[in-house]
Order: structure tokens, then sequence, then C-alpha cells
DNA sequence: AACGCGGGGCA
DNA sequence: TGCCCAGCGTT
């Protein structure tokens, strides 16, 4: 039996029902592979569904707003895939017509596919003949022919390519690459995987040399750093007197860009210092004197490679405020209109648990003068 | 080549 | 905690 041969057969048996399998529309394949980037299958499903039922085709992407795209996108994090969705959306209405690029090369040309996802969308979609290089399959295959370069440089993944494209076969390479993630992901996993029922142990180099737990190998370790964050939540009042809070889109290459956020003070350590001693914007700095009705204790947000270790201080502050009062990139929104904007999970917790209950209190106290 | 970018699940 | 997940863009 060769290798292709006891894959498909493997895969028969075992293959996942995925809403994106069985189509050939590379818009939905292409949908399925953004938002599946680093993305484990479980988490991004729901997604998939609901932009799917939002914008079932390409046009009805290229038609949204920015914002729109990302509330929809809030929780699955990589918010720059969503921001490349919709920049590629719109070129494939504007410049190809409506309708996707037809093969690997081409694919690779827009925002937000790179060589994998080129390959996924070339093969599905197309059944072009290039191999898939993800993680399963990196792992599987490093293990099967027991490399041990580390499989975080470009030689290692040039082998497991060129290996990929030998092994495929030149019927159906959509089915064969479907596979070939399919069994790293159910049957090579990381940790543990079953070496005895694996009907590729005879023919598999770490197996024999008993080197499976050692591959893949990797150079680079995670290092996690941590960030100190201090939101002001500033409830202050409109022309109408109903509250209002400051809010601000996050700009440049930070990390949560484009979501939307508190006004923010980022220290070296988990202490506020006072304000005389910051450097920050004058209107922080006035509210720094103020006192605020409500201070979190710290509250930890982890993530892969950062650990923020956050503060939030709420202010009830009688003043009356229209928009020009705030600094540039600020915009004032209500508390009944907050959940319509997409914020970082972090935002999206801590005000549901924490501060959307005692607005709610502030705000019926003083109904009932 | 190295780094930054989210969030969740698992050992 | 550390590692991984249907990676990509930037520097």
């Amino acid at each position: 039996m060769t290798f292709r041969k006891i894959l498909l057969s493997w895969y028969r048996k075992n293959a996942r029902a995925l809403p994106w399998r069985g189509t050939r529309d590379p818009y939905v394949i292409w949908l399925s592979e953004m938002i599946l980037q680093q993305t484990r299958i479980e988490q991004g499903l729901p997604y998939f569904h609901r932009f799917m039922a939002a914008y079932p085709d390409v046009g009805a992407l290229a038609a949204a707003s920015e914002d729109e795209l990302l509330k929809l996108w809030q929780g699955l994090g990589y918010y720059a895939r969503a921001r490349n969705l919709l920049k590629t959306a719109r070129e494939v209405i504007e410049k190809h017509q409506g309708t996707f690029p037809g093969n690997y090369n081409d694919l690779l040309k827009l925002k937000g596919i790179g060589p994998y996802s080129a390959a996924a969308i070339a093969s599905f979609a197309f059944g072009e003949k290039v191999p898939v290089t993800d993680g399963n399959v990196f792992r599987f295959l490093s293990r099967y022919s027991g490399s041990v370069i580390p499989i975080d440089t470009s030689q290692a993944r040039n082998n497991i390519r060129d290996l990929a494209y030998s092994l495929m076969g030149d019927v159906d390479p959509g089915t064969f690459n479907q596979a070939l993630m399919e069994f790293g992901a159910l049957h090579c996993v990381p940790a543990q995987p079953v070496c005895h029922s694996c009907p590729f142990s005879h023919a598999c180099a770490a197996f024999q040399t008993g080197q499976v737990q050692q591959i893949p190998n990797k150079k680079s370790k995670i290092k996690v750093r941590y960030r100190f964050f201090h939101y002001l939540v500033c409830i202050f009042r409109d022309v109408r007197n109903s509250p209002v809070m400051a809010v601000k889109k996050r700009q440049g290459k930070d990390i949560w860009r484009s979501l939307y956020d508190f006004p923010l003070i980022e220290t070296q350590t988990i202490r506020l210092p006072a304000s005389q001693e910051l450097q920050i914007p004058q209107p922080l700095r006035q509210l720094l004197k103020t006192k605020p009705c409500w201070t979190s204790p710290e509250i930890k947000h982890v993530l892969t490679h950062r650990t923020i270790r956050s503060k939030f201080y709420l202010y009830d502050l009688p003043s009356r405020i229209t928009a020009q009062h705030l600094p540039d990139g600020y915009r004032l929104i209500s508390p009944e209109d907050f959940h319509s904007l997409a914020v970082p999970r972090l935002i999206d917790k801590v005000w549901r648990e924490r501060i959307e209950p005692r607005i709610k209190k502030i705000v019926a106290k003083q109904m009932t003068f």
C-alpha cells in the first residue's frame, strides 16, 4: 500500500463532516480558511456559521463596514484577519469582477492569504496540485520522516512541503490535502499520539527510532511579557443629561488594533503613579485629580505571548460634555449602545460582569431623586 | 530570520 | 505554566 492509499483509506473512515467540505465555492473555502488560521475548528465553527448567515457571498461581505465586521469577529483574536478579509473582499469585487483568482500564485497576492491558505483554496476549490502545509502537516510529516531540524526554520518547512508534494499523486489533490491535515489533527496529535494504532507506524521514522516525543523539534520558545493597563471609565452627561462614556478606537500597530476600548494609561508596574508623574494628555490628567467612585481589583488577561495586568477605575462625572471636548480619536457612546462596539475580550468581560451593573445602579439612583 | 498578533483548551 | 491551534504581515 502506498502512503496515499493508506491515508485516503483512513480518511474515508474518520473524516469529520465540516460545513466547508463538499463545496468548491472559493468564497466559502476562503472564509473558512481565514477564520481557522491559528484557530481550533471548534472555536471557529460558530463564527463561520454567523459569517455565512450575515454575508452569504463575497459581494455582501465587501459591502460591510469595518466596525460591523469586527463586531462579528469579536472574540476570535488576530483582528488583522478581519481587516484583511474586508480588504480582499473589496479587491475581488472591484478588481476581479467578483471572482476569486483561480490559481495558487494569484491567490497569494491577496491580503491575508499566505502559502498555506493559497494552497488550501487552490487545491480545494480548483483542484490544483499544491501541498498544504499547516501545523498538522508539519507535525505529522516531520515525525514520519524523522526530521529533527527545528520546524520553525525555512529549511524544515521546505523539506516537508517537498515531501508532501512527492506523496500526493495527481488525482484529487484537494482530498489528499484534507486527509493529510485531518490525520494530523485527529491521530498524529501533539501530545501522546496513539502510535500503536497508527496505520503509518511501520514506516514512521520517529516511531521506529523512539523519537515521537521529541519531534517536531522547535528552536524558539515563547517568552511571556507583562503589560499594565489602567482603564479610566468616564461617565459624563450629554446635552439631554443622559449618561455617556468616552471610548477610543485603538490605532497604530499595537495589540487590539481597530477595536474599541476606554481611555487607557499604560504603566511599567501595577501601581498607578500620581498624575503629575505621568506623561499623559491633559484631559486624563484632570480626571486623575478626582476620585473614582469605584476601583476594580487587578484583573489578569492571559494571552499567548502577553499577560495583561489591568485595573479599571469608574468615574461618575456630573459635568456635561460634547464630543468637541474630547481629544482626537475619542467618541462618546451611551451605556445602552456599548454592546454594539467591537471590543477586546478583556473589556467585554469586565464590562458585563463589573461595570455595566454599577452604571445601572448609578443611573437608577439619579432618576429617583 | 525574528517578531508581534488573541483567545481558548489541555496536560 | 507552557504549548498548540487549518498563519500572516512587517521589519
